[in-house]
DNA sequence: TTGAAAGCGTTACCAT
DNA sequence: ATGGTAACGCTTTCAA
């Protein structure tokens, strides 16, 4: 059984709360008393109960993580930064994965809830905001990282999907690139949507109208990107260039080019999407729009704690991508 | 203010012990008077506390789990499979990155055990047995995995690194190779210095001593094997293969053999440990010994129900590596 | 400076 | 079948 306040009040010849206050170093003890208890506690090996001390205080310094899955590279080190960010400010993290399935996400978010967390980060969030508001999770502060629809929930982190597309798809035309394809990502997922969008807008300021035999879907995953390129590849003109939804969709496109016998870049250019740390030692190292992971997780949880804070000026918060050019991108026409 | 039986109680006109039990569906309780109770409470939007629960029942229904960090291809799925079984069971996982610094794996481990976590999972644990015991660690359930020494603390989950070590290399001799290089991992990894072992298990029963020359240290990331491989290059004899600590160091090495002007595998054969999900989507493929990453996690899990529930017979677990066989890897002299 | 006691939300035991 | 109450470990008033 472990040691509690009760076991040391015993053994120093105090009251309980006399511990209690000594163990939080309160200054209504003496320095004499309180440094005894603090021993005693030591020897005694106690170790305080966050459960006893979060049913009065109604606070437990937990944060709820909920990610569609953790596997994903680009999801792994958002979550790593905001558990680091957590652990220094003395809050630990639950993690639950959603699988992208939105009623798994709510059952992940009432076990969570049901656990007391201070605040809730939704990574790719993908319920409604009518299940969530089911959910009654709004009475707790909640940031949503890259959401994956457009219901306003809680606060909201985002890497700027828009002006991203856009860098990529310039690069590319910039390159000299004219038959510039799309593989767009899982139309329910919101940053797909807007990558999309800066794709177009990129095409059109270039007074180029997209061809719609050179937008295909992929599914986010490499698989996805093999099916789409393939099927890009089967077309009369095919594309000289691919701006891909993200970089695991372009490792399939990557292979899928090679299957066929073309060089990268030389016969096709290909851009990613979040610089997941293989890309530069991808073969050729991929060209694409970073995002600001770490940076990502950590605003979730500063955003978290002022809310808790009471902070009074918490708002939305959209980072910049950043473009970075590696080996998989070149002129066109330059065989 | 949260809803609680309390409130319940007096809505319903019942006793709060009464709530208690419709609640839980406990039998001794009137079927028509449970299913009254049960709605008011659905209706008020009861959600039941776990900290006031956990107070009494001594158990959180909770499990912390320490990794060295998350971002490592191959932990994010083992931490993924234990998300998920723990979620199956009604646990709730707590994640916590120890960045392989004892001190915060020590840190991290006591911010769980003051949260009452009903059971330990340690991924790649770092401290010694003493520093575990010191923070009485034991005296909940453990199960450690991939330990990175070989104090015996709770109960272990690995892999045979060892057979690992052997397959990779006997497939190398196999392929008429016999100046193998070794690019160690870390060797305050146990895992590291088992494959090594097999490693020279595997050249001995072919008869070959190992120069030492071809052993070089990596660091388990892509940059250390590009420095491993680059020293073996200037080597007057360079190897015609290369066994590699895991696929981030395979990655490494790759690339700077092929900034060597290195074709893989004609010039070079490359075997990595882990087949991390990029693997078969590398150029070449990669060859690699893979681990069971989600029956790891899940075993894990299901350890420590088995020790939670006072299981008699739960052991040490050894789980075998498969060699998957791709495209970097050729047979010797098959330009 | 210290002690006594209430209370957080729940379960579980003992009565009725 | 239901009610009353103690207990879990802790913080926080209110008294002394």
């Amino acid at each position: 059984m472990a040691v509690s306040i009760k076991d040391i009040a015993r053994v120093a010849n105090v009251s309980y709360s006399t511990v209690s206050r000594a163990l939080n170093d309160n200054p209504r003890v003496q320095a004499q008393t309180k440094a005894r208890i603090q021993r005693i506690a030591s020897e005694m090996g106690y170790l305080p109960s966050a459960v006893g001390r979060s049913l009065v205080t109604r606070r437990t310094r937990t944060i709820g993580i909920v990610v569609s899955t953790i596997t994903d590279l680009f999801y792994a080190e958002v979550i790593d930064a905001i558990e680091e960010t957590g652990f220094n400010h003395g809050y630990a993290v639950f993690l639950a994965n959603s699988g992208g399935v939105p009623q798994r996400e709510l059952a992940a978010i009432r076990a969570l809830r049901e656990r007391w967390v201070d605040g809730l980060i939704v990574v790719s969030c993908c319920s409604s905001k009518e299940e969530l508001c089911a959910e009654r999770v709004i009475d707790i502060p909640v940031v949503v990282i890259n959401n994956a629809h457009r219901d306003h929930i809680g606060y909201s982190i985002e890497v700027d999907n828009v002006a991203g597309g856009q860098a990529a798809t310039r690069h590319l035309l910039q390159l000299g690139h004219r038959r510039i394809s799309h593989i767009v990502g899982p139309t329910t997922e919101w940053d797909a949507v807007e990558r999309h969008s800066g794709y177009k807008q990129a095409m059109q300021a270039y007074g180029l109208t997209v061809d719609p035999a050179l937008i295909v879907r992929g599914n986010s995953r490499p698989k996805g990107g093999i099916e789409a390129m393939k099927r890009l590849l089967a077309l009369p003109a095919p594309p000289t260039a691919v701006f891909c939804y993200n970089d695991a969709t372009a490792l399939g496109a990557v292979r899928a080019a090679r299957d066929a016998g073309l060089r990268i870049p030389q016969d096709l250019s290909v851009v990613g999407f979040d610089d997941i740390d293989l890309a530069s030692y991808l073969e050729p190292p991929l060209t694409t729009v970073a995002q600001p992971r770490r940076a990502m997780g950590e605003r979730a949880v500063e955003m978290i704690l002022a809310l808790l804070a009471g902070g009074p000026s918490v708002a939305d918060c959209m980072l910049p991508g950043k473009l970075v050019v590696r080996g998989s991108t070149a002129a066109l026409g330059q065989s």
